[in-house]
DNA sequence: AAATACTGACTGAGTGACCAGTTAATTTCT
DNA sequence: AGAAATTAACTGGTCACTCAGTCAGTATTT
């Protein structure tokens, strides 16, 4: 699967470079599915976001579960690369390394991602808040498939900082710690109204000072 | 809106005691909703589910947002006076109470309105999950109209006993806590596929022994 | 009899998928 | 090199089907 390799590389390749056909599908399915939901996107919505023929995705992706894997797959790929080189960083150290920059590590690379994509306002965020949650079929198996991996390396990190915990309390470490993070990702505007204004959920650096120590906190209460 | 009161009490009133068709179109939509989704759910299914016919469903009530929202006010009028009750109960002690019990109290009246309903396996926390997480409109507000007081009244439940605590914390306090009951709530198995059997998020009270320590001590961090 | 509860057949508006046909790019042959 | 053949990218239209919602009419209650 997937396009024929970049026949547009060469002169044009960073930022502002016409992107592909292909790739303005992904991107519009990422919009629309975050709007809209997996059964709530329409494939004809997708479309005209992007500016083709239905019938062209169709030809790249032939059904609309392809395409919704596909736009996970590359989004998760970019996210948990840059997950995987930060945690490597900080456990290369010599001395044992802290909790923080760990938990740290975990959130950075999605909010990252969310805000170099122009325009689309953390929209695969959304789509990870969903899938994470899901209890569907389909939704599990793309978080097994593509973030159960990475899941093992940060739970094993857990382990090695804070000796303390068991196996099984660094997995409720982990799954506490994501379940956090969502409402980090979701991006509701509920600690606005809850707050009168005072919170913002749309200030991604504002809430990691708060959620690091939370989750650090929290999990040392484990071990 | 809604049935003209209990017709079928009197004599039977417990237990298994047979519904109105009223009831079970909104017990079959919890099932249905939880399943699909609200775009993926549809009338015909919930209708074959309560038995009755489909047009029984739209003379009740009128169309699928009314009925979504008929389903979700049931379920959570009576969670939140479960809630309510409960930390009302621990607030009135002489004493400054503790953060632990508070903690408790936002969860279990919704674990508990899970297994009570038979064989539906916590089909309206799912629901809950995935209302509170998504951004579109329609769930939002209902998130404002259903959760956001008792979310205040917990809210300042904190300020109270740990005085350490703005209200921007405060805040962000309920809101992390929340995310983490989501992991409980959810029953996506994944903590089960990621500690290969030793965690087991069916299991809700000895998620509540992870869960409770967990928030407070993040809450406490915060101060 | 009058109101309420309920049925089953129906509708118009979409839905995802499909396909015959067109254009653009690449490869192969001379 | 340039013509011919082959493949890839893409379009507009259409199909079979499903959707939420409607309604005329029938049962059940009061």
């Amino acid at each position: 699967m997937g396009q024929k390799s970049a026949k547009t590389a060469g002169v044009e390749s960073l930022s502002s470079a016409k992107e592909s056909r292909f790739d303005a599908i992904l991107d519009s399915a990422e919009t629309v599915f975050a709007r809209s939901g997996y059964e709530g996107a329409t494939m004809r919505e997708i479309a005209e976001r992007a500016g083709v023929a239905q019938g062209l995705i169709h030809y790249h992706f032939k059904t609309k579960e392809v395409l919704f894997e596909a736009m996970v797959s590359r989004r998760s790929q970019q996210i948990n690369e840059g997950r995987a080189a930060l945690l490597d960083g900080i456990l290369k150290q010599d001395q044992t390394p802290d909790l923080e920059p760990i938990v740290e590590a975990l959130f950075r690379p999605t909010i990252e991602a969310g805000i170099s994509q122009a325009s689309n306002g953390g929209a695969f965020a959304q789509i990870l808040v969903s899938t994470a949650n899901s209890a569907s079929e389909r939704e599990q198996l793309l978080t097994e498939k593509y973030y159960d991996p990475i899941a093992q390396k940060f739970i094993s990190a857990f382990m090695q900082v804070e000796p303390g915990l068991t196996r099984a309390n660094a997995v409720w470490a982990y799954m506490f710690a994501i379940g956090v993070g969502m409402t980090m990702m979701a991006k509701t505007g509920r600690p606005a109204r809850l707050s009168d204004g005072l919170c913002d959920d749309g200030d991604a650096d504002e809430m990691l000072t708060k959620i690091v120590p939370f989750i650090c906190s929290g999990i040392r209460a484990l071990t």
